[in-house]
DNA sequence: TTAGTTGCTATCATGAAGTATACCGATATA
DNA sequence: TATATCGGTATACTTCATGATAGCAACTAA
């Protein structure tokens, strides 16, 4: 069997993937949250997600600042201040989230019919809602 | 156009993460891409998409159709025969894949300088597929 | 008879993602 | 003296998504 043409459609897979590989994860999506509200240093940060382990905020952090879309600044005091910021190209991301945010709303409302859960809905991470509603 | 100001945590995540738990794992968007040009059998589907095993094709699909983005059909044929497509409410995926896609497309130049992914066979499938939804 | 087709499912193995916990050096506060 | 703060790291562990392999219940074609 020669593999044929158009296996996956590279084209429309490749940017999506690429764009996703961005905002997945299970961390991402509360730091540029926290982010997006402005800058905010390590503690602050650890301290508004619930349950983030140091560890995991770091290393978000780390990729996201990779990607250029955070922006990390130290400050020379006692004890060290760092502070993180959303990039102006941090910003480009919200056409993209607010598009997602649209969508997941109605399609929340289609699936439960209300938009609120208590409840089940298909692959929803239900600790994660608690927390951020009762935050 | 949504809100200007971003919502706070939960408000902002949850809907985000709804939206990203029907695109997310390594092969709903493949299964996507293969079924955005029309409707395919499961054994065309396990052949078009390179590597996929029957398992995860399966669960992947399932999911799609518990999510309402895909239909499955059952014909009474021997062997029996499968389709499956996207639904018309799938097909409301589009404004938030093309924008993730505009954006994955600007962030691979500005990371690495030049737009070439890994294994790409390019294609003219986004113009296809534009035309095909409007049908 | 043997092998192939269809659309799956069951079982087990593996690797990646995420968690838990302890620790660092320099300073400040109780 | 003891503890807390800052911004993390190191190490080990667990959990979860995915991979590998085999098989099923009908048939059909050689």
């Amino acid at each position: 069997m020669i593999k044929e043409d158009l296996p996956n459609c590279a084209d429309y897979v490749v940017p999506v993937r690429d764009c996703l590989d961005i905002i997945s994860g299970k961390w991402k999506l509360p730091i540029l949250g926290a982010l997006i509200q402005g800058k905010k240093r390590f503690k602050e940060l650890e301290r508004s997600i619930i349950n983030i382990t140091p560890r995991m905020l770091s290393k978000e952090l780390r990729e996201l600042e990779i990607n250029q879309m955070v922006k990390r600044t130290v400050y020379d005091t006692v004890p060290v201040t760092v502070e993180y910021e959303l990039t102006p190209y941090g910003h480009s991301l919200r056409n993209v989230l607010n598009e997602m945010r649209a969508w997941g709303i109605q399609h929340r409302k289609r699936i439960m019919g209300t938009a609120i859960p208590n409840e089940v809905v298909p692959t929803e991470d239900l600790d994660l809602v608690e927390e951020e509603i009762k935050s």
